[in-house]
DNA sequence: TTTGACTGCCC
DNA sequence: ATTCTGC
DNA sequence: GCAGAATGGGCAGTCAAA
């Protein structure tokens, strides 16, 4: 690793953590939008969770970082307005473990300031002067008085977008941005839209950049003289590759600058990298990534570095790029500006709700800037008429509706009382959104969106035979689950063994099934206002099952608690993951006045209450729990930087007492659960170890940054158990060359009451993992049972 | 030619 | 996927 | 309740290095 060696850095005034840097909460939604009022300070929460302070770091002999006393960052509390200079010249070490890390050797200590764009770093025009949103976007930054979008814009104002936390004024702030550009460069809105959402196509097209690490420690080796082992210490560090490149390249004297670059000249340059493909061209990649860096000033690395890696980390994605979109189309566009002074407050916000739903159900249905930005941009439609346009049609994806999770039958029937409703299986595939075009051309997205049409040769052959006559167009939500000779359904790991891509129908080795479970268009005409039963309806007229290839999913139509428990047990003897509890129709809304309504149509992109998933590892009484031990941890990114995230997990095995790595865990703890923990594996604990124990079997592959003392045990939770490539847990008991890990594993509590020679053993791992297997018509046992693992407490879960 | 790091995408 | 947190 | 962030296991595909 890296060098062993002391650095001390300077304190420097610090943006604080905490909520109180914008008052966004008391500003009205209409105020945010118009801008008036956005008094919003400078220096606020950062995002990432960095501050300025630095101290020594430290190693044991054997090159271990050791964590010596953490920083309080309550000692930060008070905040201070930070000046330009000061923020673009230091580097900012991740609080917390700033002690623990090696702060990178001598490149990063803070030498002689050699930047040469500061002036560029701007903490007060972040925020715009109060003028009247007529005027506003009148007025340019000084450094674009004209011709295309610097990039620097969107660079300066994602920076001004992470300074804040308040959805209002990241809203508000993009809003600007987008008008500024669709005032006065238009034809860079597609481009600065797809850099604001991190993307540079649609999901469907299937491009990619093709960049990750790899490609950026060679560019930044290439214009730094950091080497690569150094970039990788100060990532240690940050935890941000944006941040890792600013500090690299004040590591070095660059100071020639070539053009600056613009929002369509960056965009561009992505679609470039995206298209190469074959030998030579990571190399290729990486010098494209170089020329863009050098031209880089100011805050345009950081932000060209986070796109590169596809993590911009401002706070806004693709819902608040939306919105920001929907309010700068409307008074850019939509409303003239002396209508616009002639609004009342009321008429104006009406508007502003109206245009967001608007914008949002296009894209939900038509989720392509290319196709709605120009729609956007025309005068005859606008948001005005866009709604027309952006209707479901077979060849592009609509969102999926998505399930929400409950923990609890009752509370299905606490939600659904006096609802007609019925339970689905929810079978453990993958979900597939199949489409056929008047034309005959079928196409296939996942749940992402993502065209995987190649992966499935086999299901567009077959559709001819599970059509009626009269069925032409359809968009049909399906799940895709592989099964075996016998047309039992198969595990989830053995569909994700199939080849994506090439696939010659006569050589598919996984056979899949189709289960169908709703359809969204028909014939050219959208089914998505109907509701589910008359989907449903449609679907079942509309196809037929053909036995091990095409089948509607198995359904319930049942009130009786009782039938739905059963029903739930029944799926999950068959291979389920449980159920989906669906509204069948949307009741009249005279009936129970209280309750929110909930609709029995096909809600694209929502996650409502009309679709309700049950699934096994939700329920105390049926979820398999394990206690394993903490052996080990990472150091945490972005929000967790300052703490220890992930943490390896163990299970101990009595015959050769040894740890065995079993699992990572990152979910299901709260911050405060994270700061006890820093202080219950501190230096001074005595449970930060130099190295791993010898009774430790890891693979090379899940070293973690810091060792512990096994001195825990923790209850965890997963969904199910997978043979593991790189778990060492049961190693050679399922499988010769491979252990045991859980899927979704996530933290429940802390078991006070066991000792690390109590937590789960290898054996009991198999037993589960062997029990889980048991599938199709034998029952599998009582669900209610509980053995291993050690659920001790568990109250019986009575439905009703 | 084989191996293995990296990347993206399923859940 | 799951989960937590701030708004 | 939404939106965002951080990150789990594990696979196939791609390209570079051995």
């Amino acid at each position: 690793m890296g060098p062993k060696r002391k650095s001390t850095g300077s304190l420097n005034a610090t943006p604080k953590k905490g909520k109180k840097d914008v008052d966004s909460g008391t500003q009205s939604t209409l105020d945010a939008f118009l801008g008036i009022k956005s008094l919003v300070s400078p220096g606020g929460n950062k995002r990432d969770g960095s501050v300025t302070s630095q101290t020594s770091a430290e190693r044991d002999e054997n090159g271990e970082k050791i964590p010596a006393a953490v920083l309080a960052g309550d000692q930060f509390e008070q905040w201070e307005e930070w000046p330009p200079e000061t923020w673009a010249t230091n580097a900012k070490p991740r609080k917390g473990f700033d002690s623990v890390r090696d702060v990178a050797g001598p490149e990063l200590v803070p030498g002689p300031v050699v930047e040469t764009s500061a002036v560029s770093i701007s903490v007060q025009p972040v925020d715009e002067p109060v003028l009247p949103i007529n005027e506003c976007v009148e007025t340019r930054p000084p450094y674009w008085q004209s011709g295309p979008t610097p990039y620097r814009l969107l660079a300066e104002r994602f920076a001004a977008v992470s300074e804040v936390t308040g959805r209002q004024v990241i809203t508000e702030k993009l809003t600007h941005m987008l008008r500024l550009i669709i005032r006065h460069a238009p034809q860079d809105l597609l481009p600065a839209l797809y850099l604001s959402s991190n993307n540079i196509a649609p999901a469907y097209e299937g491009i990619e950049l093709g960049i990750g690490p790899q490609i950026l420690v060679k560019a930044i080796t290439s214009i730094s003289d950091m080497s690569s082992k150094t970039i990788k210490a100060t990532w240690d560090v940050k935890g941000d590759w944006g941040d890792v490149v600013v500090a690299a390249r004040m590591s070095t004297q660059m100071l020639v600058q070539p053009k600056p670059l613009t929002v369509a000249g960056v965009f561009s340059t992505l679609q470039k990298i995206a298209a190469m493909k074959g030998q030579g061209t990571v190399n290729q990649k990486a010098d494209l990534v170089k020329k863009m860096m050098i031209a880089c000033q100011g805050e345009e690395l950081r932000f060209l570095t986070r796109t590169l890696v596809s993590h911009l980390r401002i706070g806004a994605v693709r819902t608040t790029i939306l919105i920001a979109l929907s309010h700068a189309v409307l008074l850019e566009h939509d409303i003239p500006a002396d209508v616009l002074k002639s609004l009342s407050k009321d008429q104006l916000k009406a508007r502003v709700k109206t245009a967001e739903q608007t914008l949002k159900e296009c894209y939900a249905q038509v989720p392509n800037y290319d196709i709605i930005v120009p729609l956007l941009l025309n005068p005859d439609i606008g948001l005005a008429r866009i709604i027309a346009e952006c209707k479901c049609m077979p060849g592009v994806p609509i969102r999926p509706m998505l399930g929400k999770i409950t923990r609890d039958l009752t509370e299905v029937f606490e939600n659904l009382e006096g609802m007609n409703f019925c339970a689905d299986y929810k079978y453990d595939g993958q979900r597939a959104q199949i489409h056929r075009s008047d034309s005959g051309e079928i196409t296939i997205f996942s749940r992402h969106l993502e065209t995987m049409t190649d992966k499935y040769p086999d299901i567009i052959t077959l559709i001819p035979s599970i059509i009626t006559p009269s069925t032409t167009s359809f968009i049909l939500d399906a799940e895709v689950v592989a099964i075996d000779e016998a047309g039992a359904v198969a595990s989830f790991q053995t569909l994700s063994n199939r080849a994506r891509k090439n696939v010659a129908e006569g050589e598919v080795k996984v056979k899949v099934c189709v289960y169908a479970f709703d359809l969204m268009f028909l014939n050219g005409v959208s089914l998505i206002t109907e509701s589910f039963r008359t989907r449903r309806d449609a679907m079942r007229k509309a196809f037929v099952p053909v036995e091990k290839r095409f089948a509607f999913v198995e359904q319930l139509e049942s009130k009786e608690p009782d039938e739905i428990q059963a029903f739930l047990t029944q799926s999950l003897q068959n291979g389920c993951e449980g159920i989906m509890v669906k509204i069948l129709d949307t009741p009249s809304t005279t009936s129970t006045s209280t309750r929110r309504s909930l609709l029995a149509t096909y809600e694209p992109d929502k996650r409502t209450e009309s679709w309700l998933k049950v699934k096994k590892d939700y329920l105390s009484t049926l979820a398999d729990s394990f206690d394993l031990v903490p052996i080990g941890a990472w150091y945490g990114t972005g929000r967790k930087a300052t703490w220890y995230s992930p943490i390896l997990l163990a299970c101990w095995n009595p015959e050769t007492e040894c740890f065995e790595s079993f699992c990572k865990c990152m979910s299901g703890f709260s911050d405060a659960f994270y700061k006890s923990m820093k202080d219950r594996y501190s230096p001074e604990s005595g449970k930060l170890l130099p190295g791993p124990k010898s009774y430790f079997t890891i693979s090379d592959s899940q070293r973690p940054d810091v060792w512990f003392l096994p001195s825990e045990v923790w209850e965890i939770r997963g969904a199910d158990l997978t043979v593991s490539p790189v778990h060492q847990a049961a190693m050679g008991k399922v499988d010769e060359a491979k252990g045991i890990s859980l899927r979704f594993p996530r933290f429940i509590k802390v078991r006070d009451d066991r000792s690390v020679e109590d937590a789960t053993t290898p054996d009991e791992i198999v037993h589960m993992f062997t029990r889980q297997r048991v599938r199709g018509p034998e029952p599998v046992k009582e669900a209610a049972e509980e053995d291993m693992g050690g659920d001790n407490e568990v109250e019986d879960d009575e439905i009703i």
